[in-house]
Parts: structure tokens; sequence; C-alpha cells
DNA sequence: CTCGGCGTCTAGATCGTTCTAGTAACACCA
DNA sequence: TGGTGTTACTAGAACGATCTAGACGCCGAG
């Protein structure tokens, strides 16, 4: 057995450095009030020690706590990508990040709960999906910024992506480069996929084309599925709702022996890390998650620090043009202009 | 707007049952020492009051404290697998988890100091990168359980998965369909390659086979870049470091015009998410997260609640057969049989 | 009638910090 | 000389829980 050591506390750099207690927290937090000499011989003697603050005695007593609590979803990958860049943004403005995660058997209230119960002074939840209703209750406790949901209610500050405009990137590349019979494999029932729907429908009768959509969903299969339903009447492009999806599509079109994107070009969402695949190279609209996640922290922390009322701010995503998307080939264009 | 009201405490709960702050500690922790009637009374109370104990003042008061620190990568997907696990494991033994990612800029020393000034019991993390010393200096403080790595010394718990049984499984499958000539794609110098390169060797060898080991990692990239060098002179089935690996060799095997697994069988290691895309259906070699998680848990928590000495224990594999693995097709059968 | 024991309950100390209020020393200025 | 600042520091109260030690009422045994 080992035996475990009582780790230091402010009283042992006090006594250490022979000056009060009080003048020790000073020191280690940076505050003014305390002589260069003396300020150098408390650090010394904390570093001699190995003092480290401890976070529970600091968070319960001070009211300006600099802890963030981030809940994220344990399954979704892209979340991760979001801790990622949230850690970044957090020290680099002097926070700490608490992490929770939404697990199987673990529900979203425990995990905010438990960020809650830690003492984090705002949220950031990750695509939650409670009730507007549910949300507003936390946010009469601390400040609650949703990422990458809008619909949130008054009192919840959110930070998401502009789907309409990411929807329009992708169209307008496409009949850029002189796609006219696009499809869109959508997202069912997941989130944003009824307004990734609605603004390609739209954006195809601004362009005056048909807008062909298929019931697909966030998964490879999906858009497998979708794409078995589309074999007989082949369109020249394809916008999926995510990578995933995006994923099957391709798949699905090379095991039928049809070359991406000679054939057919295909459109991903979300720029996760399928798309980055090196064999695949998806063209995808990137929603850029560090930005997301550092402008949900900002906000966080600007609702912390001032009195500013809640607000919803929507990020543009841009097109990431890779090798799954080409110009229409000659012979296609014919066979399009015929079409009625 | 909104007024951000007091959060209740300890003392609200008591003045509105009409007992003594100790007391509802007693009642709220499940404590022996109240009536059955208070102890409803105070209940009750707390319920209307939507009162819920303060983790910090918890943390820092109780000695027991029940709260189990976890470090894992941000980048790593195979590690959201482990944590979900985690919680399960963690909750049913009435104990909370605090997560702590080693992300971009945040080392895993940070990382494991914030999961220590919270006031983590024990610390599980999962595959360390730092030396037997380092972890040593922590686990002087509380009991350090390293995930997936074994080679952490004395003082340190470890729960891994055998390796070397996990390469036998898999040499052991396709030998037993056929086939002959099989290669290694190895990890170079990710964790457990070495271990994983040995064990192939020492199988092969066994069997009385070639032992044929290319240089690959732990990428897409790397797998396809190793395929490449194997174009010349391809065996009929190919043991990859780990499933993203694998997926890079049966991109490019269909790439090549190849089939999978008629011509080639190819096999994963980890049983990742990338294993089961429905496309893929890759044949892998299984760690169990979920086994490997509660191992861990169960680790530190003994530790935390005995006074066990630290021990390493260590789970078997298994293989999970999917679509990239099948028998020896017979014309490459003969073939072989002329090879040297 | 006292005593010990048991079950129930409470006052007050305590965990390691931060915060508030205040002291002491010294300089500045009228 | 005495008021007014300013700077450097400190004592002691908080924060919200748990823990320790002990009080109180009640019962049955001596």
């Amino acid at each position: 057995m080992t035996e475990q050591q009582r780790r230091p506390t402010v009283m042992d750099v006090a006594q250490a450095a022979g000056v009060s207690r009080a003048l020790v927290s000073i020191v280690m937090r940076g505050a003014p009030g305390a002589a260069e000499s003396t300020r150098q011989k408390v650090l010394e003697a904390a570093r001699e020690l190995g003092y480290r603050p401890d976070s529970r005695a600091r968070l319960l007593r001070s009211s300006r706590t600099r802890l963030l609590g981030l809940s994220f979803f344990s399954a979704h990958a892209f979340h991760a990508e979001i801790v990622d860049a949230a850690y970044a943004a957090a020290t680099s403005r002097g926070y700490e990040l608490a992490l929770s995660a939404v697990a199987k058997g673990r529900p979203e209230t425990r995990a905010i709960e438990s960020l809650l119960d830690f003492g984090s002074a705002a949220l950031i939840l990750i695509s939650p999906t409670l009730s507007a209703e549910e949300l507003a209750g936390y946010a009469g406790q601390v400040p609650v910024v949703s990422l990458l949901r809008d619909d949130v209610g008054e009192p919840v500050d959110s930070v998401s992506s502009d789907d309409h405009a990411g929807i329009r990137m992708a169209v307008d590349h496409l009949t850029g480069i002189g796609h006219r019979r696009i499809v869109h494999i959508d997202g069912g029932t997941a989130v944003s996929a009824e307004l990734r729907r609605a603004a390609f429908r739209a954006e195809m009768d601004r362009l005056g084309l048909p807008a062909r959509i298929i019931p697909g969903g966030p998964t490879e299969e999906d858009g497998l599925r979708a794409l078995r339903s589309l074999r007989a009447d082949l369109p020249s492009a394809v916008i999926a709702f995510n990578d995933r999806c995006a994923l099957g599509v391709v798949e699905g079109l090379r095991a039928d022996g049809l070359k991406v994107p000679d054939d057919v070009s295909v459109l991903g969402y979300d720029d996760s890390q399928f798309a980055r695949l090196s064999y695949l190279q998806l063209s995808s609209v990137s929603q850029d998650a560090p930005l997301l996640a550092a402008a949900a922290v900002d906000r966080a922390i600007d609702r912390i620090e001032g009195t500013q009322a809640p607000a919803h701010v929507v990020s543009t995503p841009h097109l990431v043009v890779r090798k799954t998307s080409a110009p229409l080939r000659d012979d296609l264009r014919e066979s399009v202009r015929l079409a009625p």
C-alpha cells in the first residue's frame, strides 16, 4: 500500500512564506494588493510545496466562479470537435470547463443538473433536446447557451449555423457547374432536417428548377436506402442531409458501378471527419465547429460578466469543395435539356 | 433581463421542514439516524423547494467523495464509447463521474490536475501517455487506474485488453478458413503497435508461416499507403492495426477493382463504429469497451473503498466476424501451394 | 428512583478557499 | 499638527455541505 499524502493548502503556503492566508489567495489569483517582493516569495513557496488551489473550495466561496458547464452527446463524434474547440476558447479567456455527457441511461436533465451542482456559472448545451420551457427553467438559474439549435425561446441564448444559407451554397455550387437535376435526400425527423428541406425547396424554386426530395435520415443506411428509390431516375447531383448519409450514397453508387463525381456529384453536410477520409474527399457544407464553439463560449462569458440580454447569433457556414462534386458531363447536359 | 434566483440550500430545507441542517444532511444522503416520519417530511420539503445538494460543498467537506475522475482524448472516437459505459458503471455503484478531455493545446497533465482539483477520489486515465514516474506521482495522491495500457509501473492499476490473444484470434480465424499468406499492416509508433507486431510474428511462427509485416499507422491514409507497397505481391488476407487502417485497405482494394473478401480478406481491430458501417461490415477484433470501462470503474472503487493493493487486470478480446473475411478461394489455394 | 442504553435530533466545528472590513505605516499637503 | 490618501497586509466571517460530540426523551433493569 502506498500512503496517500495530504495535498498542501493555502495555509501551508502562508506558513512557509510567513504571510497570512489572505495574501496567498491574493497572489495566487493575481489580484492587485501585494508588493512585488512578497508576491515572488509566495509564488516561490507555492511552487516549492507543489500547491494548487482546490477548485471545490474556490468554487464554493467565490461568487465569480469562472467555470462553464458544457453538455455533449457521447454518441455524436461531431460533438467531440466542439468540445475540443470550446476548451481552447474558454482557457484563452481564463475560464475552466466542466464536461458532462449525455449517454445511454443518462438523460440530458441529469447531465445538466450535474453541471449545475458543480457550480457552473453558465451552461453551454450542444443541440439540446429539452423543450423551451425546460430550458427556460435552467435559464432562471444561470445563463444558458444553446449550440446548434435556435428555437429555444426568449430567455436562452443560441448560437447556430444558418441552414438556409448552407443549402443555398450547395445549390448554387451545383447549378453553377451546370447541374439541373438535383435531388435532396433529407434527414427525416432529425434536428434541422425540416429547415434544410424547406431551404432546398425554396432555392430550387427560386432558380425555376424542380425540387425533388427523397426521404432519408442521418445514417449511412438511410443514404443507401434513399439511393435505391432513386435508381430508376438518377439525378446528376445529390445533396445529402449530412456526411454520413452522403457516405452511404457514395458507397451505393460505387457498388452500382457508377463513378463519383463523373456520373453523379454528391454533397454532404457538416464537414465531419468522414468528409475528410482520404479515399472519400467529400465536398461538404462546413458549419465550422471551432468557430461555433468559440462563439458559444463568448456568449456565455459575456452573459456572466456583463448584464446583456440573451441573443441569438447565427453564423454563416461555408462550402468545402473536395472531390465528390464536378461540372456536369456534356453528354448528360444534352439529355437534361430534353427532359420536360 | 431575467433575475437569477438563488438555489435552495440545506438551511432552506431545514427551515421548511422544521428540523436542523444536520438532520437534512442525514436524510439526503440516506444515512441512518432519522425517524421514518421526519425522513418523509424532509424529503417532501426538499422536493417542494427543488433542493439538490451542492457538489462543491459536499465534496469539500466529506472525506468519502464518491467522485471518479475520467480523462479521455477528444480526438479518439473510441474513447467516447468508454465514457458512455463508464457513466453506467459508476452510477450503478453510486458514484459520480467528472470528465476531463485531453485536447489540442490541453496536455494530459492539465486534464489530470483539473480532475484532482475537483476532488476526484480516484483517477481513470484512458490510454495515458505519461511516463510511469509521472503516473506514480499522481498515484501518491489518489488511486490511479490506467485503461488500455498496462506498462504503467507498480503503484498504478491497469485494465487492458490482451493484444496477443486478439492477434492470435485473428490469425487463427484466417488460417482456419484456409489462408496462408497473411500480412500484418502495423501501427507504426502508436500505442500497443509493438505488442501486436510481436504477437503476429509469434503466432505466424508457431504455425510455421512467414510473418510478413508492412509499416502502417492508425489512419486510413496509412492503410492506403501500406497497400500500395503490397500490390506487387498481394496476400490473401490482411490484418490491419485498427479499423481505420483497415478501412483504408478495403477502399484501396476496391479502387483497384478487387473484391473484399473474395480476392482479399481484411481484418480490423477495435470493432469501432467504422467497423459497423453498413456498407463495410468489417470483421474486427473487439476489445469490448463497455466491459473494460466497467472493470476500470470497479478497480477504482475497490481501491477507494478497500485497502487493496494495485493490480493489473487483463481482459480477453473477441473476434467479431462480419463480411470482410471469407474462406480462401480454391484457385488461390492452389497457387499458394506452389509458393516456396 | 436512579442508571444505562437506545433512538432521535441538534449545536457547532470543519473542509479550503475568497471576501469584507479594517489596521498599520507612511507620504502628501494645507 | 492633523487630516486625507495610498499601499501592504491581516483577522475573521462567509460559502454549503458533513461530521463529531453531546443533549434529550423514553424504556426497562437494578
